[in-house]
DNA sequence: GCCAACGTTGGC
DNA sequence: GCCAACGTTGGC
C-alpha cells in the first residue's frame, strides 16, 4: 500500500464537495508525471492527503483514499471542457483519473505548519519549486502528517 | 497582481 | 537534440 498527496482547488473541490459524496473522479490532471503516478502506481485503498492549493489557507484538510484504478479521463474529450485536449482520442486517451474516496476533513494542517516541521522536511511538496498537483508520500511522512493532525 | 520555478511546444 | 518562448502553477 502506497500513499499519496493530492492537491486541489477548493473552489474547484474542497474536502467538503469531496465528503458530499461516496467518491469524487479526479479530472483534470493535465501533467505526465502526475499521470503516470495514478496510471501505473495507484492502488486501491491507497492513502491520500487531501491538500488544498491555490487558497487562502493552503494546506492538508483531509484523509481520502484511493477508490479506483485509472481511467480515461472524459473532460479531455469535450471541447466544452476547460480540460479538452484535441491531441487526444478515445482510441488512445492521453489523460488518465482515478476515484478519490474522502474519509474524514481533518483540523487544517497549514503549510506554515508543514514547513514548521522537521519531520516533514522531506515530504515533495515542500520541495523548492515544487509544483506537482500528485506526489509519492513516505510511510514515514504519512505518520509524521497523521501524528500532527490527532493533536 | 506579482513572479519564481517548472513544463511544454515548436523552430531549427 | 537544443533551447527560446510561452503557458501554468501556486504561494505570497
Amino acid at each position: 500500500m502506497a500513499y499519496w498527496l493530492m492537491k486541489s482547488e477548493p473552489e474547484e473541490m474542497s474536502i467538503d464537495d469531496a465528503m458530499d459524496e461516496s467518491a469524487v473522479p479526479w479530472f483534470g490532471v493535465r501533467n505526465y508525471q502526475a499521470r503516470n503516478f495514478m496510471r501505473d502506481q495507484m492502488r486501491i485503498g491507497d492513502g491520500v492527503l487531501f491538500y488544498h492549493s491555490s487558497c487562502a489557507e493552503p494546506g492538508i484538510a483531509g484523509i481520502a483514499e484511493v477508490a479506483s484504478t485509472a481511467y480515461p479521463d472524459h473532460t479531455q474529450f469535450d471541447s466544452k471542457s476547460h480540460y479538452f485536449d484535441p491531441k487526444s482520442t478515445p482510441e488512445i486517451p492521453r489523460w488518465m483519473m482515478v476515484d478519490v474516496k474522502a474519509l474524514r476533513k481533518t483540523t487544517l494542517l497549514s503549510l506554515t505548519e508543514m514547513r514548521n516541521s522537521p519531520e516533514l522536511s522531506t515530504m515533495l511538496v515542500l520541495q523548492k519549486g515544487s509544483r506537482l498537483s500528485i506526489t509519492p508520500v513516505t510511510p514515514q511522512e504519512w505518520h509524521a502528517v497523521l501524528a500532527l493532525l490527532d493533536k
